[in-house]
DNA sequence: GTTTAGAGGTCCGAAAACGGCGAGTATTCG
DNA sequence: CGAATACTCGCCGTTTTCGGACCTCTAAAC
């Protein structure tokens, strides 16, 4: 049976999915993304939600730097090895699309992974605001740049201007980040 | 929660599928049409299931003409309002494809009917074997023109010769049926 | 800096292909 | 002459195919 919850956080009200077996959507409101919830049941007990929320707070509060919940991740072959991929970037850390690209054996898929990185479903435990262009500007994210910028910032990145700015400095934490 | 499960038929082996409240498949096997049953159950108690058991060995029997069973049929409107047509058909009688094209006001869709008929989840319970050609030949079946040949003798219609054959006869029980 | 061209997966609409048909003409046989 | 086949076309919902456009990019050239 299909769940789902609310929680507020410092980037505002978030959205939380289950299928009863394993998280399925965390999308930041307002969102045109998040599906509707006609027909589901508000119930922040069904286990994945309940685990989600702990792991989450705990995120925001600064004690957590990894995930450990059941995610299921709907989406193309090419989405899914993505999504994957997006997972390996350890926290504090940010790849670019290129690298990400090059990550799963399609070097020149670079503007598609964007693609598929602005599909993702769970937002914040599939890190995709870990990905910026490869000159070091953020580019986009779903829930807003806004969003983005606090989300690496909270994880103790050095705050990099929108309009591009320092190579320098970029470069420094992605080799970092290897 | 969607379970399954399978009866012996004078036709063959029988695969009844059901997502708990209703009868959502009877398919023939082996049939390409059968979605696959990964992470199904297999439950003969689930109510729809096992009513629908029950009223089949009756009707093989020869001792139920009519079926009365929760159907959940899941297609485009087109095919819903074919499919529910279909259950018109009394037992025993046959329409061609134009009949039940002009019987939803689409007289001129009789190639489509054929189409949707094919289609059809539900085999038997809703009985696209008692629709046939204009010029009495069956034309075709899902689960094989022998099945159909079968269905339509064990209703106690005269076996029609494949090869066209007979309007007369033919016309004979057409009208007999409306 | 900024522009440019090239990259690849996905979405979307349009067009064509595909049948469990049917009616209307030929064609073929006794 | 009928009656049974064989062909041809129009029918129409659905599926498949195809081409463009779109985009959270990038490297190279001004």
């Amino acid at each position: 049976m299909n769940a789902f919850t609310t929680i507020e956080s410092p980037i505002g009200r978030l959205l939380l999915t289950s299928d009863g077996t394993a998280l399925t959507g965390l999308y930041m409101e307002p969102s045109r993304k998040a599906q509707s919830t006609d027909g589901w049941v508000e119930d922040v007990s069904v286990a994945p939600l309940a685990a989600a929320v702990r792991q989450l707070t705990e995120y925001f509060a600064g004690t957590r730097r990894e995930f450990d919940l059941p995610l299921r991740l709907q989406g193309t072959a090419f989405q899914q090895r993505v999504w994957r991929e997006l997972t390996e970037i350890p926290y504090g850390e940010t790849w670019s699309y290129g690298e990400l690209a090059k990550r799963i054996d399609k070097p020149s898929a670079s503007r598609a992974v964007g693609l598929a990185n602005g599909r993702n479903p769970i937002a914040i435990l599939v890190p995709c605001h870990r990905v910026i262009g490869a000159d070091g500007s953020l580019t986009g994210y779903g829930g807003g740049l806004e969003r983005k910028r606090w989300l690496l910032a909270h994880e103790g990145l050095p705050e990099s201007d929108r309009s591009g700015s320092r190579p320098m400095q970029r470069q420094l934490f992605i080799s970092a980040a290897r």
